[in-house]
DNA sequence: ACCTGAACACCGTTCAAGT
DNA sequence: ACCTGAACACCGTTCAAGT
């Protein structure tokens, strides 16, 4: 009847087009708009038309969990990782930071990883590889296994910031006020925001730069690891 | 008209009620069990009822993660912190592992936290704390900020890990076939699996002892700080 | 003031029916 | 084989009505 629909009916449905859709949707209007009939309206054709390509939601939930994991890993297989030459914890950091970017355009992710409880193939091929340079770097696989642990989720690129809200601006504007009104119960935390300074030159509106932190708590970890590598 | 309801009903309802028996619910059977109808239910009382006494479900969300924190809150301040005798490292360590003992008993909380976009009081206060003891051991502002940075969510006594799904047994079980399906795709981590022995003596049954494997985390981000506390 | 029942706008999902 | 519409059992929430 209405041609647009024929039209996005040409190509037919498929579990990853499917997914490609889901992600796109996750993406542009946040992983809260993911529902079966909002992705069904998306792809031009009834919600009930998803389950021939996948079993339910959870599945769904699974399947963008991989494409994403899949970007990760095509990201980082692009970097020749040269541990001999440059070292593990250079590699290792290359290849976290790189895992990172991706992440970055996804800002659901983290989120949807942290319930998945099946281990997808590419999640474990990730860690394989991170695992590789641990044990290229001269890790026992002891020490390997507690490194893997140590790093968590920063290994892929994210932590999970107890105190950033998704609207940065209006989340630290937010919390200078709560502060401000109470500094006198929180002096520690008063005197700290008070004494770091908000430098206008530096082109980060908040008081926090997401990625140096990142990096900072990464290096503390790898120096950390190095360290009792080396220890034996 | 029915006994039990009438009890049930002599206490009347409040927002302290509904949030203690949100955080019983949710302990008990889990967090996606805790929904307005069930809770009320619960209390012994119609769903609607709960909106005398709290805005909306986001705010019972809010509300159960204040609770928690304030259990944390009360269990670290029974601890007497000698930052000048100890050691700030010791003393941290200490408040840190204290805190994971109040979130292991509410295995929902880190999820909630997390999605919690708004300071609540009790965050607040607790992350003042952990600065007070930083700032005890001699931690200028500026690496004092770094560092709440770096220890993220683990102030708090938990890291989400990507690896290890709810039931541990089954999880393991279900890795374990998953990797050995595909051995010869993953070497670093078949050959990790090899390496890493069960101990038939150990009393944790899964390969990871999660309680080991945090403090290891922890410590090594802790000397990392501390070594750069040194080096001003 | 506090609680209720019916109703509304959403979910994920089942099922029988269409092509 | 693939897609659909109606329906079901759930959500959170609004509203008018009860006490």
């Amino acid at each position: 009847m209405a041609p647009r629909r024929d039209v996005a009916r040409r190509t037919p449905l498929s579990r990853e087009r499917v997914l490609e859709a889901a992600v796109g949707l996750a993406d542009r209007e946040g992983i809260e708009a993911l529902t079966m009939r909002r992705l069904a309206q998306e792809l031009g054709v009834e919600a009930m038309s998803l389950y021939h390509h996948v079993p339910n939601k959870e599945a769904i939930l699974d399947g963008v969990a991989e494409v994403v994991l899949t970007q990760v890993n095509d990201a980082v297989d692009q970097l020749d990782a040269q541990v001999a030459q440059e070292g593990w914890q250079a590699a290792m950091r290359r290849r976290v930071l790189t895992a990172r970017e991706v992440m970055l355009r996804h800002p659901w992710a983290p989120q949807v990883l942290e319930t998945r409880t099946t281990m997808s193939l590419p999640v474990i091929g990730y860690f394989d590889g991170v695992l590789g340079v641990l044990l290229a770097g001269g890790f026992s696989y002891d020490l390997a296994h507690h490194a893997l642990h140590a790093l968590g989720s920063r290994a892929l690129g994210f932590t999970q910031e107890l105190f950033e809200p998704d609207d940065h601006e209006v989340g630290e504007a937010e919390a200078m006020a709560v502060l401000e009104q109470v500094a006198d119960r929180f002096p520690s935390l008063a005197g700290m925001m008070a004494a770091v300074s908000h430098d206008p030159a530096d082109p980060t509106l908040g008081w926090c730069d997401d990625q140096r932190e990142f990096e900072f708590g990464l290096d503390v970890i790898l120096d950390g690891l190095e360290r009792r590598r080396r220890a034996g």
